[in-house]
DNA sequence: GTAGGAGTTGACACCGGTGTCAGGTTCGAG
DNA sequence: CTCGAACCTGACACCGGTGTCAACTCCTAC
């Protein structure tokens, strides 16, 4: 599929996916015309990108664990090496620490649209 | 206490603390001299408003909210605008939908992690 | 063949919380 | 009184994913 469906159908903008190809995370085939081409799974990986992003780790990193992952098609996946093991064990604490905060936070939220509500 | 031994206590640099207040998030009264002191209760203040930041929340909707938000004193909180409620609501969403890309992404990490570990 | 929608590269700008430096003032222990 | 640590204001810079504009080319339905 082309750029504007991958884009349409995953809701990332044109310019993120062409952001994402300079960053090494996303690959396409090109057509004669230099026409980017991308295969069905290319949704679940930018969908998958997308969520890493989210979830606040840089494109580098993802650059480097991407590879690692075991694809939705099955691929042979590579072993992370030793240093990335680390890097990423330190980003899953980040990550739970950032939950913990994000519940706390909606806890927040709903108290202050319940007292609002609640005497309406 | 004063503004050192707050951002000492709450993990929040200096800088933060004074930026914070320049947004209208935090108060301190003012020695004869000019230096910041504030109360005990700044560290709950802190703590909470550094989570918001965390869920993603500007420092202008923090602004907002923050006088409708139950204080650990219990002094008197001020009702949400129906506006505000609106936007609050919407954060929410968001946040309930960051949770969810959090948790997979936690997940993706857990899978290369282990992939790596189990045949160490 | 041609019009116009979709694609291409490149460049500039933004956001907004935080780091950091400069140059000066205040505080408090000795 | 004095000295060093802590504090003050103001300013500049950064990060990095995304929006947007320009100028141009490709693709396809007619």
């Amino acid at each position: 599929m082309r750029i504007g469906e991958l884009a349409e159908r995953t809701g990332v903008s044109v310019r993120s996916l062409r952001y994402y190809e300079q960053q090494g995370l996303l690959t396409s085939e090109r057509t004669a015309g230099g026409h980017r081409e991308y295969p069905e799974r290319a949704v679940d990986r930018v969908i998958r990108i997308q969520e890493l992003f989210a979830a606040g780790l840089s494109s580098k990193k993802i650059a480097l664990m991407l590879p690692c992952m075991r694809d939705a098609d099955g691929g042979p996946s590579e072993i992370a090496t030793p240093r990335l093991v680390d890097d990423l064990t330190a980003e899953r604490a980040r990550i739970d620490r950032l939950i913990t905060d994000l519940v706390r936070s909606r806890e927040v939220l709903d108290e202050v649209i319940d007292a609002a509500s609640g005497r309406r």
